[in-house]
DNA sequence: CGCATGATTCAACATTCGTTGAATTGGATC
DNA sequence: GATCCAATTCAACGAATGTTGAATCATGCG
């Protein structure tokens, strides 16, 4: 943990804990939560991996802290697209939903390796607190599809839950394995693989929950647009 | 290596290297493939670590072993509702894919998690067998959906490769996080929330290929029948 | 300067891991 | 019963892990 405030002074330390922080990110990101070793951590961050222990306690504590730097400002912008009042169609918002989504967690495969592997093994240790911090996230796009519904975008139907479950998940697939599958079983260029797969899962998502499935879709913004200030560590 | 083969003799082997993988299977779900430690499988087994290098060479050609027995029958059958002369609607063939997924993977979490978490990776080591052994199951339920253009059953602006890929790997996801995600955000029981998963999904995913979205589908067999012959080692 | 205190490093701990070579068991064959 | 050999166990190796207590460094304040 951080201690006392500093009063004054030009840079008297020298390794900020978001410093380790972001080489912890990187280090869970290449190697999974479980075979990231303190030590390469350290060796990310170019320092003794007993520092680690002066301002976390634990990996656990460090990589709770790295949830709770990412979470809340997603959580924050989808709350936002998630207003009750918010005039766009239920496809654009939804689309919305994905360039958030996309933006955020693009450049982070150590949250999305959590994700995807943590939540699996049941309710320890740290599954608790991913389910305070994904519930909130999961409502709120649930509240657009029920929404949805209630304007008349959407099929009445729709199991609003599992539509939430679909759109998130089948998103984090894309961005983990379509980078390394497509390019092997076709020709696609990396980047390009992300990208058409999102646009062509999306088209097949909003076929299977709009009411008027053969409606065309309206012209959708680009998702590279605006990108968030994720910090890119490729030294 | 098993060694030669024995002439006669009622039963002088008393560890059999199937016992092992068995052992292996569950402990990897567990655990997950990293994790899972050798003196972990041996207990699960009841023999001595060391036994594991007289029957396999490595913790690698264990799990090489394991995908060498898994997959070739799920293969198998997928290849049966392949074959471009089946008679059956595409809907049901595709449910049938469905069907043949969930019976051979439902009860094996070791698997999943390698599919889930391993291929990300890239391509060290473990991957190029995977994708030796996975590549023509995608191509065989791609080949379905190919057919089904043919057929005039699909959209003609299907892409076949992402659609094989979304079928599969929402149908993981679905096995893996609905389980523990479903009870914990409503209230649903266990088992119940994979079996409304799978057909939502199903419903919300066939509406999205189908040439004709709104066309009701035809009354699909119940997931659960003739249960495939995997060894539930629950002791 | 001297000293207190926060920041950092060093060295070591107990544990666990995958793996291996030697030793032991036990049934089949002579 | 002696022998052979596959099957199994025992004990240990070296390496890597998370963690910790003591020691060292560097800076701000008196």
């Amino acid at each position: 943990m951080p201690h006392a405030p500093r009063p004054r002074g030009p840079k008297p330390i020298r390794m900020d804990p978001d410093r380790i922080l972001d080489a912890a990110q990187e280090v869970f990101a290449r190697d999974g939560l479980r075979a990231a070793s303190l030590r390469a951590i350290a060796k990310q961050a170019g320092c003794d991996p007993a520092l680690i222990y002066y301002h976390f306690d634990s990996k656990e504590a460090m990589f709770t802290a790295l949830l709770a730097r990412r979470f809340p400002p997603i959580l924050q912008e989808l709350e936002v697209v998630a207003e009750p009042g918010d005039p766009r169609s239920t496809a654009l918002r939804l689309w919305e939903v994905v360039r958030i989504y996309h933006r955020h967690l693009k450049a982070d495969p150590a949250i999305r390796s959590l994700i995807r592997g943590e939540i699996v093994r049941g309710a320890e240790g740290l599954s608790g607190l991913i389910e305070v911090r994904i519930r909130p996230i999961v409502m709120a796009i649930r509240s657009i599809l029920d929404q949805g519904i209630s304007r008349g975008d959407l099929r009445a139907d729709l199991h609003t839950l599992l539509g939430t479950f679909f759109l998130a998940r089948m998103h984090l697939e894309i961005l983990d394995l379509l980078p390394t599958v497509l390019p092997r079983l076709m020709g696609l260029p990396h980047d390009q693989a992300v990208e058409t797969g999102l646009h062509v899962w999306f088209d097949l998502y909003w076929r299977g929950i709009a009411r008027d499935p053969l409606a065309p879709l309206p012209p959708l913004p680009e998702l590279a647009a605006d990108p968030i200030a994720i910090k890119e560590t490729h030294p």
